[in-house]
DNA sequence: TGATCACAAACTGTATACTGTTATTCTGCC
DNA sequence: GGCAGAATAACAGTATACAGTTTGTGATCA
């Protein structure tokens, strides 16, 4: 694990905290102080954050580097590109997913299940990130899950907002439960329709959170 | 233009240098090598070489860079890519073109189907990369062009190999027409049907010339 | 009090040097 | 001549140093 350059440990650790939500959009990333507190130079750190920068993780500003700030086009951009390739993407999946992978994601969402009770929305976030992960992996198309990959990792803050919403987390739950049962059927027709209606809901939730927000700015002036 | 720094200039040159098919297989990129060839350090022209390995254009070895080796799984999995993503993305253009967008792909087309009688591959090349760029210019959606963007410099080396064969050349610059002839009209739904049979002709070159070459190989032992 | 300028601090970008690792060449042996 | 093994060269990775640039800050003056 740990069998590697600094420079790829550093990169991991911190594509793995973006991922998690755990870098704020008020955070900002120096090479040197991060370089200090992990007692490297620079050169790998700056190394890392700039990959990073560079697959859009991160933004290069002239003071550190920052989380992209998401424009709202932007948003609704990526919600056509998921559109796009997502359900193919699960169709395969329906087909090449072994037993074990289907036992994983059977257990996330179950967790996730769980969570509408619970109101734990950190759990029910790790769930859907295994979920996710898992039906990915058994993508067979290696270019095409990178390209998915690549632009998630772009929407992950749309993503944490989203789950924080009643509404939304219950309309997730059920949308992974129709998943799993298209993928334990191996029904790759079904996970293509489904995971459409999935995307399609999300940008739903997407604008119904965002006028909300707007709404309560109003009243606040 | 030059008004940048190092790393960002020579990241800039060598992926147009890529691009542009100048670098072969064989050619290994050592940043020390090109770092005193333009009298610069090693580290601006090593930082951008990784940024180009990190984005797919060139591989790191353990000894210098190099093109990175595609395989036929690969190939394949980019013309998946190609499908889902490309007939959209023109008929996006074909509703948004501007004028001038229109008139440089017809001086392009016009080029392009020149070099059927006259054979300059090379002025084909470039004839269709201007083609392909305009009408992805004329993309509304940057994401999703950016996304396209990023997979074809990928293939670039599949698309060079293509060109060199008579019949594709004769199929591409059908198509290039029949593409000119939608995003004239603006018809979307024309663009994007024609641009899905263009791909898959496309596929179809890749695949009869990859049998020929095998065909070739074993006549040879 | 507010504007302007200068200065300091904080960063980025680049250079240079050193270290460890891996491919390549050389050497002797069979 | 062919094959181990050692020596060597070539290269990646990291550290340190410094220069250039941008941003904030405080002093000075109207």
């Amino acid at each position: 694990m740990t069998r590697q350059n600094h420079r790829t440990r550093i990169y991991q650790n911190f594509r793995t905290r973006i991922q998690r939500g755990e870098i704020g959009p008020e955070d900002r990333l120096v090479d040197t102080v991060i370089a200090t507190e992990l007692g490297v130079s620079r050169m790998p750190v700056r190394e890392a954050l700039m990959q990073l920068a560079s697959e859009g993780y991160l933004e290069g500003t002239t003071r550190g580097f920052t989380l992209p700030s998401l424009s709202h086009t932007q948003i609704m951009e990526y919600f056509v590109l998921r559109r796009l390739l997502e359900p193919h993407a699960a169709a395969l999946a329906a087909q090449s997913r072994s037993e074990a992978q289907l036992a994983v994601m059977n257990e996330a969402v179950a967790d996730a299940v769980r969570t509408l009770e619970s109101g734990d929305i950190n759990l029910f976030y790790r769930a859907s990130e295994i979920f996710r992960n898992t039906w990915l992996a058994a993508v067979p198309n290696g270019e095409l899950r990178q390209t998915i990959l690549r632009y998630l990792a772009q929407v992950q803050s749309v993503r944490l907002a989203t789950m924080n919403d009643r509404q939304a987390h219950q309309i997730i739950v059920a949308g992974q439960q129709d998943l799993l049962d298209c993928f334990a059927r191996r029904d790759a027709v079904g996970a293509g329709d489904r995971l459409l209606r999935f995307v399609l809901e999300a940008e739903q939730s997407y604008l119904r959170l965002r006028r909300a927000r707007e709404d309560s700015q109003d009243a606040a002036r």
